[in-house]
RNA sequence: GGGCUCGUAGAUCAGGGGUAGAUCGUCACGUUUGCAACGUGAAGGCCACGGGUUCAAAUCCCGUCGAGUCCA
């Protein structure tokens, strides 16, 4: 079918004929689009046109929080329910890592048909974070990393149809009309949407030169079905049953054309670019005319352009010919704003972020944090601003809103003053190393080569353009490509690996015909003995139609046990879930389809496995008690023996912080509260007790089990205790640091964790004993014994130069060739013997020495050029079995052949003579 | 999750198979009314830890622990 022609009637809505609407191509670009005015030509897109918002504002004067209430109340009084925002940090997906647009809230359960919607239908204002055009933000005058993106959402299923395109486009235009907007002015641009796995027809919404909304149509998936499909772009697209309206409504956009500012930033927050801008002393310009003029006429002309690398350059000159002056004048005066902008959004990202409990660090979001927070501070020290980084972010949280976010102001304060202060240090490691370089190059007169650039920023986080000025101040010569970022990016997709192919997908199929497995285990999980009958067999698994061992997840390992059928009896070793099927893993024989089938879960390890699990959970809200709100589950790993838990965190975790932790654990054990257990509906049980309860990562389905232990609430499918007494103890065995932002918590629970104190215990015990101390005496002694140690090395180290000194003194030289000489066998060891043979040899003597200990050590130092003392070692020590070298003046070596010292000295002592002769 | 760099005196770092070093800091003495400065000298090292290779390892190899950094 023809793409172009099924989309062209996509668009022939009703709701425009019926406005009066007509469908023109756009005189510049080509597009289609729907207008009110016949008179249009162009589709009033940039950069078919200018911004002419700016001055001359398209809406009635709205902030922020005006305007996305006018949004908001506007949709709730056309039968939408207001849904609260979600938080910045994508926590309920694993695919991304900050949330990119309002229906990434309801990907993918919500949007592939498996969970309802939490309202249908629904309206939010999402806040978005994307920082791929970072380098633009500030500088063109409309880009921001975090935006909030307002939006309806209606979810068509084939059943229930709430509404499609006629009401989303009259609703988008009754909402312009509500706020002030000119309805003759709003064009309609056609527009093929793709992304993430859907496509569908959409609309984008254009005013004043300025894209303020997009009505998107999704209705194509990537799955195949049985009406035809489309081919976009090279994928095959098919109508998907759910058909989504997924809007976006750009608020800080909204606003901006509401007040016609030069640009978006003084127009979203302007308290925050008047403070920032008087922090870098550049007050003076907000009320210069010259300079109004000239930011918006920057806007304007960035509006028509993309701006990255050269771009920057041509929208310089640009603007610089419309008022007629140089364009390097130009930079000097626009730099800074950008620079004053660019802070002013980054703080608001990074109150968004830390306010949603995002912990920097060098991995996933937080490596996205660090990354903002070092580039807001790299900006701050151009400026030239005083005021902390955490002061700034403070007053944003402010202007946002404290209650909206769950992470505590102080808590925040204290991670931006960490990473400040951390920040400067590797300012100050880089900076040093870069002039060592610098020097290094220098003097050899060459230009730093590249690789070490790359190095530099690659392993020690140096931004290019500092090395390039720091080597210039120490005069070496540094070429910088232009595309240097994109050649590290090219070294690092070299060694990108082939992602794993799942070990259960290969059953997928072979399971589908069978009934889900009734899970036993959750039913009673302390029980251990269960009947069963076995509907299939192959590859060595049995599935059963119930079952009590738990498969592997969760990150709780499988139970294992044994099968006895009235023919055999098997071992089951391990357990996998394939969909809602529990495959055994069977060995020691074989079961046959049809078997009745008695199951025997190892009981202790079992015990075990509920008691690590149910511990995990317990410890989890004992650090949130201890350490703060932000305390999230980074991955975690339950054994039988020993379990672990990995924290995200912004600091090093104590002894005495980890006592605590262990001592609230404990406490909550000894409460001995009852575990609870529910299945809840997902999108309920989300707006019930938030996204903390995706901890251990996010399950998928409509419904998820929610575990309820001791005042941690999770979404989790393991097996647990029934009561937190039945822990019985939890011991933690240590912390470890495993990547910035991450602390690793060892512990371990019930019976393991008796053994291990006994354990313990006993190396106290025997290490005393061997000391012959009372345990509590062991640190003291084994303090002393410490420095005892250390006071003997030296008195060793003393007493043997001294032996040194008075083996010296009696040692005679002979005379060869006017030089003195010492030939001897002396049973010292080497260390001994080559301080004594560069005594000789420094007073311009030879000295050839060999002693016996394990083995024999030779030492030969000379002080006379005539003698290389590295030549003639080697036959010395070919003559004991061994092998020595070293440098002309002083050579070691030794063989285990005791036997032949005497001829070795003999030798020796001819090669000496020869080389003086020689 | 993947990659890279680095662990040597209290601090900053050289040395990269052959006797563990420099600078700053510390301490003592000297010059000085005192301070600063200078001079002379000294103390201060499990060369992160555990294996291996070697006649010989701070140095090479493997592992562990710790620190830093880039990317998804």
């Amino acid at each position: 079918m023809d793409v172009l022609i099924v989309l062209e009637e996509e668009y022939q809505l009703d709701y425009f004929k019926e406005q009066g609407m007509v469908r023109k191509i756009c005189k510049s670009c080509g597009s289609a689009f729907w207008t009110r005015d016949s008179a249009r030509e162009i589709c009033g897109d940039a950069p078919c046109e200018p911004y002419n918002f700016i001055g001359n504002p398209v809406f009635k004067t709205h902030n922020l929080d005006t305007m996305r209430e006018a949004y908001l109340s506007f949709f709730e009084k056309h039968g939408h329910t207001r849904i609260e925002r979600y938080p910045v940090a994508a926590r309920w997906r694993d695919d991304i890592y900050l949330t990119i647009a309002s229906i990434a809230d309801f990907q993918p359960y919500v949007t592939g048909g498996i969970v309802p919607p939490p309202a249908n239908p629904l309206t939010i204002s999402q806040p978005c974070i994307r920082l791929n055009d970072l380098d633009s933000v500030g500088r063109s005058g409309r880009h921001l990393t975090t935006f909030e993106m307002m939006a309806h959402h209606a979810f068509n299923t084939p059943s229930e149809e709430i509404y499609w395109k006629d009401r989303t486009v009259e609703l988008c235009d009754q909402f312009i009309a509500s706020i002030g907007g000119d309805l003759n002015r709003v064009t309609f641009k056609e527009h093929l949407w793709i992304g993430g796995g859907n496509a569908g027809p959409s609309v984008e919404v254009l005013i004043g030169g300025l894209e303020i909304a997009t009505l998107v149509f999704m209705s194509l998936g990537r799955q195949k079905t049985a009406q035809p499909g489309y081919d976009l772009n090279g994928d095959m697209y098919y109508p998907m049953k759910l058909r989504i309206v997924d809007t976006g409504y750009g608020l800080e956009r909204l606003v901006w054309a509401s007040k016609g500012s030069p640009t978006i930033y003084d127009a979203v927050f302007p308290e925050m670019v008047s403070r920032v801008m008087s922090a870098a002393g550049l007050s003076h310009m907000l009320n210069n005319k010259d300079y109004t003029r000239i930011l918006s006429l920057n806007a304007k002309f960035a509006g028509l352009m993309d701006i990255s690398g050269t771009n920057l350059f041509q929208l310089r000159k640009k603007v610089a010919a419309a008022i007629d002056i140089s364009p390097e004048k130009l930079d000097r005066i626009i730099t800074p704003m950008e620079k004053v902008y660019a802070t002013v959004d980054h703080t608001r990202c990074l109150a968004y972020m830390l306010g949603d409990c995002i912990v920097p660090s060098n991995v996933r979001e937080g490596y996205l944090a660090r990354l903002v927070i070092r580039r807001t501070l790299r900006m701050m020290t151009d400026l030239k601003i005083e005021e902390p980084l955490a002061d700034l972010i403070e007053e944003q949280t402010r202007i946002i809103g404290m209650k909206k976010f769950e992470q505590d102001i102080a808590v925040v304060r204290e991670i931006v003053e960490r990473e400040t202060v951390k920040y400067a240090a590797t300012l100050e490691r880089g900076t040093r190393i870069v002039q060592k370089i610098a020097k290094t190059y220098k003097a050899r007169s060459q230009r730093v080569p590249l690789a070490e650039i790359i190095t530099l920023y690659d392993s020690h986080g140096i931004q290019p353009e500092m090395i390039r000025d720091i080597a210039t101040r120490e005069g070496a010569v540094v070429d910088l490509p232009d595309n240097f970022y994109s050649m590290v990016a090219d070294m690092h997709s070299e060694s990108k690996k082939e992602a794993e192919v799942s070990t259960t997908a290969k059953y997928d199929e072979r399971v589908q015909g069978l009934p889900p497995t009734k899970k036993l285990y959750y039913e009673q999980s302390s029980d251990v003995e269960f009947e069963a009958v076995v509907l299939d067999f192959f590859d060595g698994y049995a599935v059963t139609d119930q079952t009590l061992f738990y498969p592997e997840g969760g990150g709780q390992p499988a139970d294992t046990g044994t099968m006895v059928s009235s023919e055999s009896m098997v071992r089951v070793d391990d357990v996998i879930k394939v969909a809602e099927v529990i495959l055994h893993h069977i060995s020691g024989g074989i079961l046959q389809r049809g078997d009745r089938v008695k199951g025997m879960v190892d009981e202790e390890r079992r015990w075990s496995l509920m008691r690590h699990h149910t511990a995990t959970h317990v410890i989890l809200h004992a650090a949130k008690e201890v350490l703060g709100a932000h305390i999230h589950q980074a991955g975690a790993q339950k054994g039988s023996e020993s379990s672990r838990m990995d924290l995200r965190h912004f600091k090093h975790i104590t002894p005495d912080e980890l006592r605590r932790i262990e001592t609230a654990a404990n406490r909550m054990i000894m409460a001995n509260q009852p575990v609870e257990i529910s299945t809840e509906d997902r999108t309920k049980a989300e707006q019930k007790y938030g996204f903390s309860l995706y901890q251990g990562g996010v399950p998928p389905g409509r419904y998820i089990r929610i575990v309820k232990v001791a005042g941690d609430i999770e979404a989790c499918a393991g097996t647990h205790c029934r009561s937190t007494g039945e822990v019985g103890v939890i011991k933690i065995i240590r912390v470890e640091h495993i990547q910035d932002g991450i602390e690793r918590i060892e512990f371990t629970a019930g019976v393991a964790a008796i053994y291990y104190m006994q354990h313990l215990e006993q190396i106290v015990t025997s290490s005393a004993e061997a000391l012959s101390v009372q345990p509590d005496n062991l640190p003291a002694t084994v303090n002393r014994f410490f420095t005892e140690w250390k006071d003997q090395k030296k008195e060793i180290e003393r007493m043997s130069s001294k032996v040194v000194e008075l083996e010296l003194q009696s040692l005679v030289a002979e005379s060869m060739e006017g030089i003195p000489v010492v030939i001897k066998r002396i049973d010292l060891p080497r260390k001994e013997l080559a301080q004594l043979a560069s005594s000789i040899s420094e007073k311009g003597g030879i000295a050839l020495l060999a002693g016996i200990g394990e083995t024999v050590s030779v030492v030969l130092a000379s002080g006379e050029p005539r003698v290389n003392a590295g030549d003639i070692i080697g036959q010395v020590c070919s003559l004991l079995g061994g092998k020595g070298g070293g440098k002309p003046t002083m050579a070691q070596g030794g063989g285990p052949d005791a036997g032949q010292i005497d001829l070795a000295l003999k030798v020796g002592r001819e090669r000496i003579i020869a080389a003086l002769q020689g």
